[in-house]
DNA sequence: AATCAGAGTATGTCCTAACAAACGGACATG
DNA sequence: CATGTCCGTTTGTTAGGACATACTCTGATT
């Protein structure tokens, strides 16, 4: 007998059912109740005993495929996938990734200016000659360990920003709050070696290493919001994503 | 009067009609049929244009915006991304990133054996003890230049490999020709310095920055098909994706 | 005994049909 | 003049059905 998964379905919650679904399984995955490796009941049958359309059913599930945590074979069927998959790249700021773990990261503010664009500034958030922006330089520390140098240019017609917020919460939470709802960010992840400016704020020598993130991010009305050019230190961060075909 | 898209649908093509309608939407923005930040018909209508229901409209729309070319907002309408979206990171090797954009890269085999996995590997792969995979190293070069140093560990009871098979194909192409459908990849990226081992190779100074990449790949059938550790020149590569919120 | 054909099963694609919810602008009201 | 309400538009969610296609297994044929 397959895995009974006893998911609980509200149909007055203003959760899509789909998402209940994901979240159900989900949690039925993390807790172990869904082996990894596991086949799950074909998606007619899990659909009739959730009652639930069929396309609701897979629509839930090719969320989970999409993230990740399933793969799924015609003529087969559906299976948990064996390996600890991790949670994919997600569209949020360093802070929040922090805050998520449990760590209690601090920001010092560096540098912070409402200036005019310059040149590449404007191209990369599409602006017009003379158009202000924010321009701030942070630095992000865990534990009192310094781990990021961010670089951010934001465009000032969204919300108001000072360097008091900054210091209290992550870019995306204040953009957030100022109404902003991001969509998609294009992101460059590289490597470069730390120089005379670098090591000594990150508290590490001139020519270790140092990942590199550009990011550019973009919201529901297609504006560009925010640039930045992030470097953090080698020694302890790194990306990690989930990259799923199709 | 807006956009006028003229995509013409082939039914009795085996290419899913929604695929094909990604496929004209793509094209029309890259051609610059479709200019960055212009609003697309509403779903119906553009449904009832090409005869297709909305669903399945819809369904095309969603992948666009999940790639990163359209974003979408209730009530409004959907748009055309106004920055140039980078294509997003795709579960391909590098030889196939290389040979799509038009470099002929080369291949050095500089290891290659056929021996009993490793505690490190089995785990990574899921082997049990005894099992053999194969490990090889490769040095992989652009127009004469080293640019990826990479060092890999696959199960052995898929299909053979040997040491002249890597030096005209990548990997990835020789294990779906052995019929291994790959669904998703875990992997991280960070940054190291250059040993005295990886310099010479790739042909740089020992302390110049060094992208890395660890991944481990999962096929249809939930198996750990190979896992492999990168290291790419700092100077000659980078990243880039589009992450989609969502 | 080995190979091939077919049945069964599960996912993949596509359709029609509704209703819900959010947004933006127009209009009415204080 | 400012504010709140309503309404049309557009995307978001859900349903139920039908057929296509790929895979596995089993039984028949050579």
């Amino acid at each position: 007998m397959a895995n009974q998964l006893r998911l609980s379905i509200d149909r007055s919650s203003p959760v899509p059912l789909y998402h209940q679904v994901v979240q159900g399984i989900e949690a039925a995955i993390h807790t172990g109740l869904l082996e990894p490796g596991s086949r799950l009941e074909n998606e007619i049958d899990l659909a009739a005993q959730l009652n639930l359309s069929r396309p609701t059913m897979r629509k839930a599930m090719d969320e989970l495929v999409r993230s990740g945590l399933l793969v799924r074979k015609r003529g087969v069927g559906t299976q948990v996938v064996s390996s600890q998959v991790r949670r994919p790249l997600e569209l949020s700021s360093l802070y929040d990734d922090l805050t998520n773990n449990g760590s209690k990261p601090t920001t010092e503010v560096l540098t912070f200016a409402h200036i005019e664009a310059d040149a590449p500034t404007r191209e990369a958030l599409h602006l017009a000659t003379g158009a202000k922006v924010y321009h701030f330089t942070r630095l992000r520390k865990v534990g009192g360990k310094p781990l990021a140098l961010m670089e951010n240019w934001v465009r000032d017609d969204i919300t108001h920003i000072d360097e008091d917020l900054l210091k209290t919460q992550g870019l995306y939470s204040i953009l957030r709050s100022g109404g902003v709802n991001f969509r998609l960010a294009t992101q460059r992840i590289g490597a470069v070696v730390a120089n005379d400016y670098q090591a000594p704020l990150l508290e590490t020598e001139p020519g270790s290493a140092l990942v590199t993130m550009e990011r550019t991010a973009v919201d529901d009305t297609g504006r560009n919001v925010e640039t930045g050019h992030h470097v953090y230190r080698g020694d302890s961060y790194s990306f990690e994503m989930t990259l799923v075909q199709r």
